[in-house]
DNA sequence: TTGTACGCGTTATCAA
DNA sequence: TTGATAACGCGTACAA
């Protein structure tokens, strides 16, 4: 049925020399001790037969597998594939691979690929789902293994992590809607569950505070998922107060537009009517109607100094930090607007 | 430094029995012949020590690796997150894991990544990238490598494949316009190396012709890419003429943006001044400012399919179709408008 | 400079 | 019902 595998031993032969001189030739370490005459010999036979070598002998022989995995909670969410594409570049430059694994935020696919992927091995593994539970990772981190979380954190611990300046992002997001006017703010919060979602709710009221404004408790409203969906339900339960917001901060771009669904839907026009703001700056936010004013987040970046974390301790190189925060700004397009005179009549 | 792994050899120790014997216990294959007390004294054993098996001494000695390695030219590409998640999901489901490699439409970086999945002996390839050679297809199909085409073709060979109907497609859109009242439409045609750019063109023909709409070559402009960039390169050289178009198509929704863009740097409204339509109803496009007319691919069904078809052949079993078409449906939006007497009078 | 021998962790096959 | 053995393909001390 299959061809016969050609192994470093049929290559051997044809050359005739030794296997193991077959590996030191395809092995180009230190060119030490190598008659040109054999190098080119067994170099000509193996191109001759068309051998490929076997990463599975290799790295049973070496245990090394020269492969990455990474946890994303969501390839769908668009903004995972800018940093899967850093990690990715980084990674093949560095000459590693990378298994990636869609955990859709489900505890058991999260477990069945973490077991997966040290049951094939990976040299280490970049955590971007946000749900994982603290114990998961703990032990991990009990077993010594190599890995980094991706815009996560977890409590007390100094893991290797890359994240984000979500107290900056907050802070420029609310800060604008106030200098517009807006003292009705709307908060579209992501899942409690996640230290993403926490904090940028934790950051959204401390901003409120030193700004003055009061956040009406009837005004937070919290999304189960960070999905453009789970925006939509929240935001419905924020528009149909008696006294509705005139600007919402959504804790990401996907609840943001759910927020717009929702506003439209109730007949707002934005941002006539509600000035939004979103987070992430995922891309094509700016073609959006109206295009929407976000905190942007270097997303390729991330990933490749995510990567870079990872390889590093890998290789054993001492680590120059064990925690990276991405710098943010605010990025000001058409969903925001100074409060009009018809919103301040409705409120 | 690290801890010896925890082998078959040290579970046997610990449950006074032959390491084969612990290899039969754990791979529950048919129950056949094992002392129940000798299997709970391995399992115990096995539990207790928290032994790992090793997927690479499996898949070497099995020769197999239940992994499946998938080509995509750019994952930052919103059509092909949905896809996939579609592969993924069966591969899943089915035992597999999926190795994912970006090939960002670079032929060396498709020879480096399809050389990889080899050498780490995947058990099956799906090839997205629509870029890759026939020559590199022919060299798999020769070695009977079982893969899958996603997305694309291949000349005059009957290679397993997942399509889209974009005859149908093409036909939906245009009429759409015509119906419409258009009749200077313009086309943003995709890259002319790609078997979609080419047969989305020549669709394009052959549907205007069928409706006896002349298509001014002046009107068609080839994009060198399926990325919002160059749609929007290709579409400047498109609305600059004496006579622009009153409607364009854009042979997939990332360059229906790019149109977008040029347009209104152009001072030109969508849908008053052009309407416009795209291809592939890649996720939010809804959201749009306008909301995009375009045609629906069934993304995530089209990954289901192509996993199907390669764990089928993988696994030897028959195919009963080496050929799958995906069916399509036009989805009007706002971004396309009937004729007004306005753009009548431009033109 | 090259050959010898062994082990990486499994599982299939055969023998007991 | 279980044990022994070989082999999957490679890399590396060590010996020659």
């Amino acid at each position: 049925m299959t061809e016969p595998r050609i192994t470093i031993i049929d290559v051997a032969r044809a050359a005739s020399v030794h296997p193991s001189t077959v590996s030191r030739v395809l092995n180009r370490r230190a060119e030490l001790s190598l008659l040109p005459e054999t190098r080119q010999r067994v170099i000509t036979a193996a191109r001759r037969l068309g051998y490929r070598p076997s990463a599975l002998a290799r790295s049973l022989r070496l245990q090394r597998t020269f492969t990455l995995g990474m946890l994303v909670p969501n390839i769908d969410n668009p903004f995972f594939p800018p940093i899967i594409k850093g990690v990715e570049d980084t990674a093949h430059a560095r000459g590693y691979n990378l298994v990636l694994c869609n955990t859709e935020d489900s505890s058991e696919r999260e477990d069945a690929y973490l077991r997966v992927l040290r049951e094939r091995q990976v040299d280490g593994i970049l955590i971007a789902s946000s749900f994982m539970a603290d114990a998961t990772i703990a032990e991990l981190r009990r077993d010594r293994f190599p890995f980094v979380l991706v815009n996560r954190g977890t409590r007390g611990s100094d893991d290797l992590a890359v994240l984000v300046d979500n107290e900056k992002g907050v802070a420029a997001a609310l800060d604008h809607l106030v200098d517009l006017g807006h003292r009705r703010i709307g908060i579209v919060a992501g899942p409690q569950t996640t230290m993403t979602g926490r904090q940028r709710l934790t950051a959204a009221r401390v901003t409120l505070r030193a700004r003055a404004v009061k956040l009406d408790p009837a005004l937070v409203s919290v999304a189960e998922a960070f999905s453009q969906e789970a925006g939509y339900r929240a935001a419905r339960r924020l528009l149909v107060g008696v006294e509705p917001p005139t600007a919402v901060f959504g804790a990401n771009d996907l609840l943001a537009i759910g927020v717009l669904r929702a506003a439209r839907e109730a007949g707002l026009e934005c941002p006539a009517d509600l000035s939004l703001v979103g987070f992430n700056d995922m891309p094509l936010t700016e073609f959006f109607g109206p295009p929407l004013t976000t905190v942007h987040v270097p997303q390729r970046e991330m990933g490749v100094r995510a990567a870079d974390l990872l390889i590093a301790q890998i290789e054993g190189k001492p680590a120059a930090t064990r925690r990276v925060t991405m710098d943010v700004h605010l990025v000001v397009r058409g969903s925001t607007a100074a409060l009009s005179r018809s919103q301040q009549k409705t409120a």
